[in-house]
DNA sequence: CAGCATCTTTGACGTATGTCAAGAAGGTCG
DNA sequence: CGACCTTCTTGACATACGTCAAAGATGCTG
């Protein structure tokens, strides 16, 4: 990506014409890349899974369950955080929990599916 | 992405539970975030509603229309053929003309999305 | 056949990305 | 307060990715 790097908030729901309805501009085409590039990791899709599978867990649960750093789960987590795609950690106790958010996923794939929604 | 690079033929339809259903195999959620990473990217995103939306073209029509060069959009079709997105080049005079293919579109729709299909 | 047009492949370059170790913050509990 | 636990940030490193120019393929056209 040796282009410009665009500053979007990709928090924001995303909100543009489907995929399918019309030649998509260059502005919504990068803003729903970002949001698929937030997705496009195998630890990532985990999480979310995991996250909507279990409703809410925290770093510590999360780490041992897709093999990998409590530091890299924290990364990935903010990546998915900026994206709108899992609330903001949630202090309890001594963790800190996290959920997913549904309608986000449900957004982008209303964007990009040609035949459902 | 310093793991092995894990060898999955993305051309298969996909064909595993919805990430919302339960937690994700490791498996599973490489080969979601495969056809993700295919799709990943502005400039794919643009060929695919480009496709979808004129429903036949060939490169030196789509170049031009998102701006990069002839080789370049070659190379993100080829991506695009590996996942299933794009169906394989037809030769039709001097031209090679691309399809998109709504059904993996959908398909992974289906996986991705917790509410809708 | 010779020349041309389109498309793909190869090589190279710079940037982005995923990962971890180590250290810094922030909150908890004795 | 002070020792401790969980989480986040920083820095460093290797790999992957997007892009283009140039060269190779492949088929049309005069």
């Amino acid at each position: 990506m040796p282009k410009a790097l665009p500053v979007i908030d990709t928090t924001a729901p995303i909100c543009c014409a489907p995929v399918a309805a019309a030649p998509m501009s260059e502005a919504d085409a990068l803003e729903v890349a970002l949001r698929l590039k937030a997705l496009a990791d195998p630890v990532r899709v985990r999480l979310i899974s995991l996250l909507l599978a279990e409703g809410e867990l925290c770093t510590c649960d999360l780490a041992p369950a897709v093999g990998v750093t409590e530091a890299t789960v924290s990364h990935h987590l903010s990546v998915l955080k900026k994206s709108g795609l899992v609330s903001d950690g949630e202090r309890r106790g001594m963790n800190v929990y996290y959920r997913a958010w549904p309608e986000a996923l449900g957004a982008l794939c209303r964007v990009i599916d040609p035949s459902c929604c």
